[in-house]
DNA sequence: AATGAATGAGGGTTCATTCAT
DNA sequence: GATGAATGAACCCTCATTCAT
């Protein structure tokens, strides 16, 4: 029998990697990078232990191809929002945004955080990613806000990012405890006074 | 030699005791907890490796131990602010003793947030001790606020613990790169305008 | 296309056969049996990770195949040897072409002697291979000595066989630093000192 | 209870190394370095999987512990040796002994030499110590030879010298299959034809 | 109270081998 | 005949924990 052909290797290779990516996020989010380890990540993804070195050289290796897609993700999601034209549009756009996907994805992010929280000892390669996606949160809002007319100075930018990563952080430690929606709203009303919600 | 007491034996034992968790809380705020052996912590602490079970039945139990005595300190500070009278100095005093002792100790500020981002899989003890620390946050800029006149609403204060703790992580995840100092003197600017700094 | 025949199957087959070979004789000459896996020689042949094992039922089946080349090779080269008439002539032929050999392939000496080393736990057929090998090269120099009338005894061919293969051993450990050369003319100038080099 | 003292502590960890290199030393010898596992050397030690790693650091660790041990045995033989004061009969003690060790320990003979036929995967300081000492071996024989009146050149020590080593290893693969006892008696007889054996 | 040798489960990783196509 | 994805046993090593002294 003829081999299979190159395109339906490269199928079989991406699922196997999707599925076996799609576990480690899974686990790595829920039980912390350190505490899942690669035979459960395998099981998880139904596949044999050997398997995800196949596709990733290593545990650390897996683990930043877990993060880059979830920077992809989030650039995705910010390169969306910016295609809007009015500024205040946009920046609504990015809070109701950062919200949505706090409450469907809370465990990607708390990935993202407590590996930020051990930079120090992170590979080099993975601390660098997760370094530069977190400098670049600290300056997205400046500009924002002062296109959108709603903030005269950095500082105020500054604190808003602030304020909204404390609230993530908050809902990602005590997920249904925490007054979201409130706080949501409560948001909205301060920084978009004239609108209705 | 004579017998020791028991009083003898009391002390000796604490001695170990504080020896030991000093040790581990140094690593473990360092490290990280998983990163962390116990072998390590009983050579920094100048102790034979078997030692800490002695006093502690596990890794977990010592853990236990010491994010105890940090919450003890963290009430302690509380405690002093709250014996001041005049509500907008103490309100002051809570965010002057926050950032000092995020820049003394962002290390202990770490790993308390990051056990809390995996609270799920701790031992039930340690995540009842963080997590009703971590409600208790949320609800004391509310009265506190209030009492000093600044915030008509519950949810300015909600915003304004959220922005705190935003500070702390984004302070703990970029140390020397955040502009502290500036993000503490426009909270001060802003909230108490009246004063000089 | 005309279906091929069966000739040509066969000549397909013995060519992929070959090429594996000889890719296994190189990495295994070069890096030991054991050092070396299957996907680096399937890589080296330029053939997919699953082609050797139409050929050879093993690594080990490879490694006997490998190993048997390699006999036939000097096989054919003391069938050359023998060819020759004039029995000074012959044995002369014969410790020049080792040394030659020696030089050229010295990997491949290396390969045989690591392997009679741990024939203990070589599969049967290796080791009956290997050892027959090398329980012929004992009884070479014997008969040819006396032809050449250059030995009076079996025990002075003894002898200078296991001097040969001494030479060999401290070839292959050395390499560079050992002084072949000049060990080479000793030996002629000791057994053959009438004539000329 | 007192704890040990350290002079207990140091005896029980002498004896645990002792029955750990001696383990290892046999399975190394008899089976090779690679194919023999930590498991393996552990269980033949009588102890438990991991303590192997309290006393060296990697199997390699192990592998150089043991090798430094076999060379200062061979350095105690040839001290031994050197300490005699007639020239020849320096030598012949020499001989002698290593006849009888390679009789005795052919298979730590082996593990030497497997070892120095892939020295070039080695980890350095084991191929620092394992090339030295055949160096060594090879510039042995010329003073000694030379100081008995034996040889006139150093050719021809270095022809003895890997003589010896050739029939070291000749003996080493053949084992019983190799008359030992008549290369012996042959060379005594061709080189100290005086005396009586 | 204190010591540190010893245990063994479990983690990351490699690789000979199989098999559907 | 050929491909390479998939399997899983086995390997090296770490470390929480135990225990005799």
């Amino acid at each position: 029998m003829a081999p299979r052909s190159e395109a339906q290797f490269e199928e079989i290779r991406n699922k196997s990697k999707a599925k076996i990516k799609e576990a480690a996020l899974e686990l790595f989010a829920r039980q912390g990078f350190d505490s899942t380890s690669m035979a459960q990540v395998a099981k998880k993804a139904g596949v044999a232990k050997g398997l995800p070195y196949n596709y990733f050289a290593s545990k650390d290796e897996l683990l930043m191809a877990v993060i880059e897609d979830l920077m992809k993700e989030g650039e995705h999601l910010i390169g969306q929002a910016f295609a809007i034209e009015d500024p205040k549009e946009k920046l609504k756009h990015i809070i109701e945004t950062t919200f949505e996907w706090l409450q469907l994805h809370s465990d990607r992010f708390k990935l993202v955080t407590a590996l930020s929280l051990q930079m120090d000892q992170l590979p080099p390669k993975i601390r660098d990613i997760v370094g530069q996606k977190f400098g670049a949160n600290l300056e997205i809002f400046g500009p924002l806000m002062k296109e959108a007319g709603l903030s005269a100075t950095d500082d105020e930018a500054l604190m808003f990012g602030a304020m909204m990563d404390g609230i993530a952080v908050q809902y990602m430690v005590m997920k249904d405890d925490y007054p979201l929606e409130r706080i949501k709203a409560a948001i909205f009303r301060t920084w978009f006074p004239d609108e209705t919600h």
